[in-house]
DNA sequence: ATAGCGATGTTCT
DNA sequence: GAACATCGCTATA
């Protein structure tokens, strides 16, 4: 079992935090974006009333019970995808958001499926677009699909902060944003 | 820079 | 019927 797999199998928080740095690459519709991951969430199950997971399985939900490295997909508010990296002992539900990150490679495919020159990766739904991650990967594997973790993490500082936009369980602070030791980070405000 | 608002699938009350 | 792990546009400063 690989550095990667080990890190997703553990407690979901410790796995948030060893994302952060990592790339974060995708290979799909012919082009490659890789990004460095600089804004991630960790959401538990049965214990954390601010996961999909916290009342059991359900139709959107069901990939957050697969095996650690399984992407979940879901889409929010009806319009963006979020994706997030299903992490913990199989058959413990957590899962990773990927909030944010540093665009490293593929920046002119990015900018064509956002539309846009900036502001390619600063939250979620963005990123997921920059990525062109939608529902039909919900249940991939991130070690060998098409859209993978690879290699060691940047270094940088981490600091932790409450999750965006979750009332529920308001008082953890399982949001975790990077500030990478060398680089810009031009595209990321919060970081 | 910050605030208000509309869009809308899935889940919950 | 309402809440929600969001975003981009518009208005105002």
């Amino acid at each position: 079992m690989s550095g990667l797999e080990t890190l997703l199998s553990g407690p979901v928080v410790a796995a948030a935090r060893g994302l952060l740095g990592r790339r974060l690459v995708s290979d799909l519709d012919g082009d490659r974006v890789a990004v460095v991951l600089t804004e991630v969430e960790a959401y538990g199950g049965g214990d954390d009333p601010a996961s999909h997971a916290y009342r059991g399985r359900t139709g959107r939900n069901r990939s957050m019970f697969g095996a650690p490295g399984t992407l979940y997909v879901y889409r929010s508010y009806g319009i963006h995808w979020c994706a997030n990296v299903v992490c913990g002992p199989v058959g413990r539900p957590g899962a990773v958001l990927l909030r944010a990150g540093m665009v490293v490679a593929g920046e002119e495919p990015a900018r064509r499926r956002r539309g846009r020159l900036n502001h390619l990766c600063d939250g979620p739904g963005k990123l997921a677009q920059a990525l062109a991650i939608t529902g039909t990967l919900d249940g991939d594997s991130v070690i060998d699909g098409p859209v993978r973790i690879e290699g060691e993490p940047a270094p940088g500082t981490t600091r932790a902060t409450p999750r965006v936009g979750v009332t529920r369980a308001a008082e953890r602070r399982w949001r975790f944003v990077l500030r990478l030791a060398a680089g810009e980070g031009a595209d990321n405000p919060r970081a």
